[in-house]
DNA sequence: CCACTGTTTCGATGGGGCATCGAAACAGGC
DNA sequence: GCCTGTTTCGATGCCCCATCGAAACAGTGG
């Protein structure tokens, strides 16, 4: 996915597999996708490296040959994840619209994108506050994400259409918000995760507009924006 | 806290602590303070039981006469939990006022409760989630919790002054918001819990209503009635 | 005063997870 | 056919959770 290069590195055979399947692709890559789906279902503390390591066909300490830590698993899990609110928020500042089609924009995408994720992202953030080493790159672009969407927002309070409000106690929320969600909506909702995620945004946009009656207008223009694809 | 009475059980002496310290309280009051304090401060994961005994001078295996598992004295923290919101949420109902400004009043101060917790009250739902049967008490609650909100933004939804949404939907986003600004605010953030809480309910109420000329009377009101103290 | 009983605590132990280490088992080049 | 680098394994050590049987006390009744 990240890497569409087949620049594969030589691959030399080193001993057999006791499970003597064959090896279909990078191990790396069959590693990371075991463990996203495992996490899923079982959460990160529920999920033991042997059993990842069975779901390949390796055995446990075969898998400290790709990653040295659990950590770093995760930390490979998350830093996928990020890359999409980031370019997804590249995307939306290129084509410049108003602050609040830029937000309404962007808080349900993000809510979206978080929802369909495989795993709970609020679990690998208690792990990844605790190992800011293993998670440095994370936290950057977390941090990145934070203060452009401020910008946003303060934009929008001075050229007057949002309320006054602190820009980056508001950037910060609105992340928390969709978080928040994906923590209760990830697995079987009665919703769907387009609906939850024009609710946030809709609930956020409404929070901080001056005139509700630009709401409306709002997400129209968001949806136009959005369905060019 | 939760229990008054001073029915203090026999206590008869039993085998002396290796570590002859005096006893001071009831011990399973002494080992839930430290469980609190302990994993606020390295998590629920960061935790070892052995950490919790060493704290009240006890042995690790001896924590287990007072608690079956570990669990069960997170059960017991998130118990304690739970009762702020609900006692609130009753209070809240019981003065009866216009449905945003219950919900200001809520949001506000459930968010206050939630980031004075000392531990982080999301790392506990996870593990509430792979454990319904020993958190099932507290998932009742929090049913209950829901329910009661829903009806309120029902409420203002069918008189008039809350825009049309979902309001079991709504009900859950109130409630993750508070939760997941917890997350982030709950370690010295440079904002205080009133700040925070103040800007949660002012974006969520501000989201929600008909005409947001109401927020300020919303606001007014909702401090008056919360200045009685 | 002495056994007996119930209460509280301990030590030992088993099971399981994470991580490390040295060696085994291969393919390919010389 | 031997040497080298790659990949995998098994054994091991340490930590954590949980259980079990026994130890160490205070009271009570004789």
């Amino acid at each position: 996915m990240t890497a569409p290069s087949d620049d594969a590195p030589p691959r030399r055979a080193g001993r057999p597999r006791a499970d003597a399947r064959s090896v279909s692709g990078d191990p790396t890559d069959e590693i990371l996708a075991a463990a996203s789906r495992l996490i899923g279902e079982l959460g990160v503390g529920g999920t033991p490296m042997s059993r990842i390591a069975q779901e390949v066909g390796l055995k446990q300490s075969s898998l400290y040959y790709y990653f040295r830590r659990k950590e770093e698993i995760l930390a490979a899990l998350v830093a996928r994840a990020n890359v999409v609110p980031l370019e997804l928020l590249a995307a939306i500042s290129a084509d410049g619209d108003a602050p609040a089609v830029q937000l309404y924009r962007f808080v349900r995408a993000d809510a979206v994108a978080l929802c369909a994720l495989p795993f709970d992202i609020n679990d690998i953030h208690r792990i990844a506050m605790r190992d800011p080493v293993e998670f440095a790159s994370y936290w950057k672009e977390r941090a990145s994400l934070e203060r452009q969407l401020a910008t946003i927002v303060r934009r929008g309070t001075a050229e007057g259409s949002l309320r006054k409000v602190d820009a980056r106690l508001t950037a910060l929320t609105l992340l928390a918000n969709d978080e928040g969600a994906q923590n209760w909506f990830r697995l079987g909702s009665k919703w769907s995760t387009a609906a939850i995620g024009g609710h946030l945004a809709e609930l956020a946009v409404a929070g901080l507009l001056v005139d509700p009656a630009d709401l409306a207008t709002t997400r129209r223009r968001a949806d136009e924006l959005d369905a060019r694809t």
